[in-house]
Parts: structure tokens; C-alpha cells; sequence
DNA sequence: CGCGTTGGTGAACGTTGTTCACTCCAGCGG
DNA sequence: CCGCTGGAGTGAACAACGTTCACCAACGCG
């Protein structure tokens, strides 16, 4: 089981293996200094070699950095999935779930503001990447999602939007939901997208510290929100 | 009424002027290129002149982002502050002046990511201020504020906190409403909070693009939540 | 008129991302 | 075992960046 079968021919696993360095040297240095300390010459000073080389494994420091927040990406995704994945209820997995991407984002505040923060032209946010994302996102926004369509197959909850529907959003909702397999109706989406938009500003505000001004831990504030979510959602 | 007193000696005058020309052509290379694009070669070329010469005004190309930073701050708030004060019934004056502020937020998203972006290391970000804002975000923060206090003094509202607050929550709000002047109640403050960090968030999570994956307007979403936020406060 | 403060320049330094010519060694075929 | 090919790494170099310095020109005051 050790290493019986190697098909990969050694080569290239030196090769990933440094390159998983360089990230994560590249990861490092944004945690310490912000992504202005993240430097070529800086990365490769961490590994013992000089900035040229990093060219052997990446064309551009833009596309090290895009690598960088897809491993981020995956990792807050992996992350949130074991924590989803190991509570019981339909409501423990909400509200765990919730919890963890807040407290994740203060853990890593640095790493969070990369993934999530102001789109800098260049840095492949999720967001800027041609409308519709990559799959680097998807597999994140599932987490949430796929709550979204359990609690709507355990239909007697009360899964409906408030106001009026105009036609341009309903269009664009389904064509959404079309791209995710139609596993949805629209006003489930809607409400998906809404408790999308108040857990992440929620987390934001916070991580990014525009309420330091009044207070210095946004826990029961976060609470607040996360309650009154899932009251909207019958949880 | 045109220069009948001029108590300013002309020279302080011209001094003015061309700091106040260089912090705009700093901000029109901002929307232009995004915040790495603004050089202070470029700044000063824009004015017909050489980069060090920029040092006759600003100690450091970050001070003079610093100080872009704090006009923007003052030209959102006047703006905010015009259409609020425009506005008749309370209502009118909360829910107008919120969708104001999406509104000025996705027009300059280039300067709303600078201001309330993640915070980089050294361009001064209200929240990295040491922890208490200097009076930059005062007058921003007055706006809504503001229609608090009107809120907590037409008082047949329901001014509620619907959870216990813990006893250290209590003293930060405490001290937090002690430092602007003791003129609301705890509860109301941390109402306050609460209904900031849901529309800073809702506007965040739009004008980063995190909402684009699936619509590519989030105003009925928006909407949605300001019913909301409105609702709660008896509006 | 003279003279000092002020605004501006050009050259320079150190650091950044990036390119290029070059070396070096691992790993393969004969 | 030799020879070679190709990938990894280096050092020098370039342009652009923020910043500093010595210098200069011009304006305004006494």
C-alpha cells in the first residue's frame, strides 16, 4: 500500500512537490506581510533557489497567486464539508456549517481577503473570471447549495420569496438553475442566493474589520444574523 | 462675494489646488487600472510633471493614497448625507439613503473596494486605524447613525435585542455609545450594528461580484433584504 | 534690490517582475 | 560504459517602481 504502483514517474512528483512548496511559501508570505510581501524573490528565497527558477513552474507571479487561492479555495471547501457532512439535523448542518466559514475567515483573515475581498484586476477572483466562474468556486458554492436542495426536498418548510418576481431576474434565476442541473425551483435559488449574500456580508464586515469601531468580536452579532436566517427557512 | 477678503495667501491657495489635482488623478488611474496602477510616475505625468516633485505634497505615495481615501469618505457621506436629508417621512430618509449608498458602491466600485476592501497593510483602512477609527469614518458612520437616534426617539418602535447579551458585549456597546455621546441605548446600538453589517455585507457581496456567478443585478435582492432590515425596525 | 523659501528637475539607488544565455545534472538509448 | 537530451537552476540584465539627493529657477517678502 506504501508505494507498490508508481505510475507516476517520479519526475513529475518532485516537480508537483516543489510546486506545492512554492505555494505554500507564496501562503506564508501573505499571511506575514500581506500580498504585497509575496515575492518572487522572497518565495524562492524560502526554498533555497533564486526567482528565475520559479518560471520552471509557473508563467507569471499572477498565475502563482491564482493557484494559490484555488488551493485556498479547496481547502475552505474541504474544510466546510467535513464539518457539514459530520453534524446530524438538517439545522446543525446549517448553522455549523455557517459558523465554521465565519470562523475560518478569522482564522485567515489574510488568505479570506485574497479570496473574497475587493476584485483586483489580474488576481483571478471567482467573480471577475469571465462572468461565470471556473469550477474553482463551484465545488465552494455547493456546500451551501446542496443545503439548499435537501431542505427543499423535505418540503413543508416555507420555501417562498416575498415580492414580486420581476421577468429579467426570473430569466437569469433560470438559467442558474438550468446550469446546476435544474435541481431547484427558482424561489429555492432565491433564497439561496439571499442567504448567500447575508452569511458572506455578515463574515465580511466583520473580517474585515468595519465593526472594530464599535466592537472587537462580532460572535453574537453573527449569531443574530445566523438565528434569524433560519427562522426564515424554517429551521 | 468673489474675492473681496482673500484671508488666504495665494501661495497656500495654489498649493491646494494642485494636491487636491493630484489625489483626482490618482483616483482616475484607480477606476482606470485598479489601485496598482496608480504611479506616482503616472500621477505626476498626468499633471505635467515628474514623480518627485509629488513629495513637495504627500510624504509617500501612501499618504497620498490615505488621503484619497478620506475624500472619497467625505464625498460618499455628502452624497449620502444630501439624499438623506432630502427625504421626508423616516422611512423614506433610512430606506432611500441605503439604496443610495448600493447605488454610489456599484458606480465607483473601484473606490467602495478601496475604502471598504480587505484591508491591505499600510493604506489606511478605517478598521487597521489602531483598532478606533480616526474622525475619517466618523461622518460616514453618522449617516445612518443619525437616523437611529430620530428612530430611537420616536419611541413606539419596537427597539428590541431579541438575544442575550452577554456581560462583555454589554461593556464594548457601552463604551462604544459613551464614546459618541451616550445618546442611545445599548439595545439600539447594537440594532445599529446589526442592520450596518447586513447592508455593508448585502453591498459587498454584490460590488465584489459574488453574486455574478448567478445574476448580474443584485438590486431585487437587495431589496429583499431592505424590506427586511426595514421591517425590523418597525418602519 | 537681494535673498530665502518653495516647487520642480534629473540622476541615482534599491527592489520589483521578467527574460535570456548559460550551466549542470539526472536519466535514457546505444 | 559513453553520450546525449531535456529539465532545473543560476547570474546578469532590463524596465518600471518608490524614494532620495543635489541642484536650479522663480516667486514673494523685507
Amino acid at each position: 500500500m506504501t508505494d507498490v504502483k508508481p505510475p507516476v514517474p517520479r519526475r513529475e512528483r518532485l516537480r508537483a512537490a516543489t510546486q506545492d512548496e512554492l505555494v505554500a511559501a507564496a501562503r506564508e508570505l501573505l499571511v506575514a506581510g500581506g500580498v504585497d510581501a509575496v515575492t518572487l524573490r522572497s518565495i524562492a528565497g524560502q526554498l533555497g533557489m533564486t526567482a528565475p527558477a520559479i518560471y520552471r513552474y509557473f508563467d507569471s507571479r499572477e498565475a502563482l497567486l491564482n493557484t494559490l487561492v484555488d488551493s485556498l479555495y479547496d481547502e475552505l471547501a474541504d474544510y466546510l464539508l467535513t464539518v457539514r457532512d459530520a453534524a446530524q439535523s438538517l439545522t446543525d448542518r446549517f448553522v455549523l456549517t455557517s459558523r465554521a466559514f465565519r470562523e475560518w475567515a478569522l482564522a485567515h483573515r489574510a488568505e479570506f481577503g485574497l479570496l473574497f475581498g475587493a476584485p483586483v484586476p489580474g488576481v483571478g477572483h471567482a467573480a471577475t473570471e469571465g462572468g461565470k466562474d471556473t469550477d474553482r468556486g463551484m465545488r465552494f458554492a455547493r456546500v451551501w447549495l446542496d443545503l439548499f436542495i435537501e431542505l427543499a426536498e423535505s418540503n413543508n418548510r416555507p420555501m417562498t420569496w416575498r415580492r414580486p418576481i420581476s421577468a429579467a431576474l426570473n430569466s437569469q434565476i433560470t438559467d442558474y438553475v438550468n446550469s446546476i442541473g435544474g435541481v431547484v425551483s427558482v424561489e429555492v435559488a432565491l433564497l439561496y442566493l439571499s442567504c448567500w449574500e447575508r452569511l458572506y456580508g455578515a463574515v465580511c464586515t466583520e473580517t474585515f474589520g468595519h465593526l472594530a469601531f464599535a466592537v472587537d468580536d462580532g460572535a453574537e452579532l453573527f449569531e443574530d444574523q445566523l438565528l434569524d436566517v433560519a427562522e426564515r427557512l424554517g429551521l
